[in-house]
RNA sequence: CGGGGUGUAGCGCAGCCUGGUAGCGCACUUGACUGGGGGUCAAGUGGUCGCAGGUUCAAAUCCUGUCACCCCGACCA
């Protein structure tokens, strides 16, 4: 999959340090399909933890689940202007099927606004029928250009969240919700420092009258946009026609939302916590949380028996605290060896157990974040460990915010900006014309990432571009992106 | 689509210029010794050299065509 020798997340070449560790860590492999992996049981497993995290979330603000067809009628796409622009380039269209040219091609959804849309309508009759909370898991297909593991695969895997309300406030405020709902998921289950913002109109999602974004900061100080919430206004509705009587029984077309979060969330952990010995995952989301490497001859028959049994009742203790705990008796591979490849696979804590410790009543515990081992007792070790785990994910939480304000400048002047713009994220003024953004993005490769929800105020400045006032209450945040 | 590059064993590569029937490292198999930081020794398995044509006594190597993939850019979660 690459072929870099070394690992060094800082080196020139991020990029290669990136694809060996999808490639080490066994998260994926490269698919004989354009563009497109395999997320092999490790990298799976992952998304299956980010997945049933998030989803508790979803239910607890009461989205439910359901599903759609993967195959939508192109025309869907052609109701609505401004989203068929935006996704025509990059739709997989089926043009055949039962041996014979289809009447009308179908699209391998993209996204699902549309068909979805299309059901709503049918659907939704009153106000007593909203607000309309629903949420899929699936997998979409885009035909961008350019692919990179994860970040941006032909295929891919997410959630798409599609909410239909009465009032645009309403709307507003869900939307609104649900990326405060990814932010959290970010920070304290993946341990991603996120800024939360609003797209400008030139990065809005196609179809959209408001975009939030979550934006990470990668290693290599660029951003990764890892999550989004959209506002469709009416636009969808009207498209789709979905209308509804409202309490005075007039007819009014309802206000439509959706949100989503994928697979590349997976490469934003990569590249947040990964370092030059490999992955390292956060603990909330890690399929192991703790490995423990029994060490013994194999030769020595007594030995072998008092270290399984041993690791058998540490095991046991973890699982009963819902540890996350696996034991990695494989035979015939030096301990060496399984310590490389734990480290590589980006487990948190790990423990080794062998017949010197068994003796002296104690474990070695060695830590993602540390060098050298600690020497601990047995049955301290048995209920220690969830608070080490939790500490473990403020610590990288702490260590990733730090880089990331380490990595962030305030631009007073367009000079500034283009040079702070290679090393990070950077706060300044901005007109809000879009025309002076795309010459910013032409000149530094840099784009206005958002309007951040919480930041350093503009009120009173003049655009570092153009010398306009500023078009917007707060400083906007510039980076290269990916 | 523009610019660059690569197709030889599961993976990473050498060989090609100067044609003589394929090699290295890793991985894999077997055995022994090993085992607390990527083990050692020995013996093995595995390739129609991307595909098609041509030149030649002879092609991985030279020529023509073709396909695929990768990297940089434009597009994007």
């Amino acid at each position: 999959m690459a072929k870099s020798k070394g690992l060094t997340p800082q080196s020139e070449d991020f990029s290669s340090w990136y694809n060996e560790i999808v490639y080490r860590a066994d998260l994926a492999d490269l698919a004989p399909v354009r563009g497109s992996m395999v997320i092999r049981p490790y990298g799976y497993a992952l998304w299956e933890n980010i997945q049933r995290e998030l989803d508790a979330m979803f239910k607890a603000t009461g989205h439910q689940n359901l599903y759609f067809p993967l195959l939508i009628p192109v025309s869907f796409f052609a109701r609505e202007a401004s989203h068929v622009e935006g996704f025509s380039p990059e739709l997989a269209v089926v043009t055949h099927a039962g041996g014979k040219e289809l009447e009308e091609p179908l699209a391998i959804r993209p996204t699902s606004e549309t068909i979805i849309g299309e059901m709503y309508a049918k659907w939704i009759q009153s106000y007593r029928d909203l607000p309309l909370l629903y949420n899929q898991w699936c997998n979409v297909v885009r035909w961008e250009l350019r692919t990179r593991p994860f970040l941006r695969t032909t295929e891919f895997l997410w959630q798409e969240g599609h909410t239909a309300h009465a009032t645009a406030e309403e709307a507003l405020a869900e939307t609104r919700k649900m990326i405060e709902i990814y932010a959290d998921f970010a920070e304290n289950f993946a341990a991603v420092p996120v800024v939360k913002g609003e797209k400008t109109e030139g990065e809005r999602f196609a179809g959209a009258l408001s975009t939030l974004t979550i934006e990470a900061m990668m290693r290599d100080t660029r951003a990764l946009q890892s999550g989004t919430s959209h506002y469709m206004g009416e636009n969808f509705a009207r498209a789709f026609d979905i209308t509804f009587n409202d309490e005075n029984n007039e007819q009014a077309f309802v206000h439509t939302t959706s949100w989503g979060f994928s697979t590349r969330f997976i490469g934003a952990i990569i590249m947040s916590h990964g370092d030059d010995k490999g992955l390292i995952l956060p603990p909330r989301l890690a399929p192991h949380q703790v490995v423990i490497v029994p060490i013994f001859r194999s030769n020595d028959e007594a030995a072998r028996q008092s270290v399984t049994a041993e690791v058998d009742k540490l095991r046991s203790a973890l699982i009963d605290q819902g540890i996350r705990v696996h034991v990695d008796n494989r035979e015939g591979m030096s301990p060496g060896r399984k310590f490389n490849e734990w480290e590589q696979k980006g487990v948190p804590l790990r423990i080794e157990l062998g017949p010197k410790d068994i003796e002296k009543g104690t474990a070695l515990l060695a830590n993602r974040l540390e060098e050298g081992k600690r020497e601990v007792r047995l049955e301290e070790l048995a209920v220690t460990m969830a608070a080490e785990l939790s500490d473990f994910h403020e610590r990288l939480f702490e260590r990733a915010r730090r880089f990331r304000e380490e990595h962030t400048f305030h631009a007073q002047s367009y000079d500034e900006l283009k040079e702070m713009v290679e090393h990070g994220f950077v706060y300044a003024s901005h007109s809000g014309d879009p025309a002076s953004e795309r010459a910013i993005q032409e000149e530094t490769k840099a784009t206005v990432r958002c309007l951040p929800l919480e930041g350093p105020s503009a009120e009173g400045s003049v655009c570092i571009h153009t010398g306009k006032p500023s078009g917007y209450p707060r400083k906007v945040m510039f980076a290269k992106a990916y």
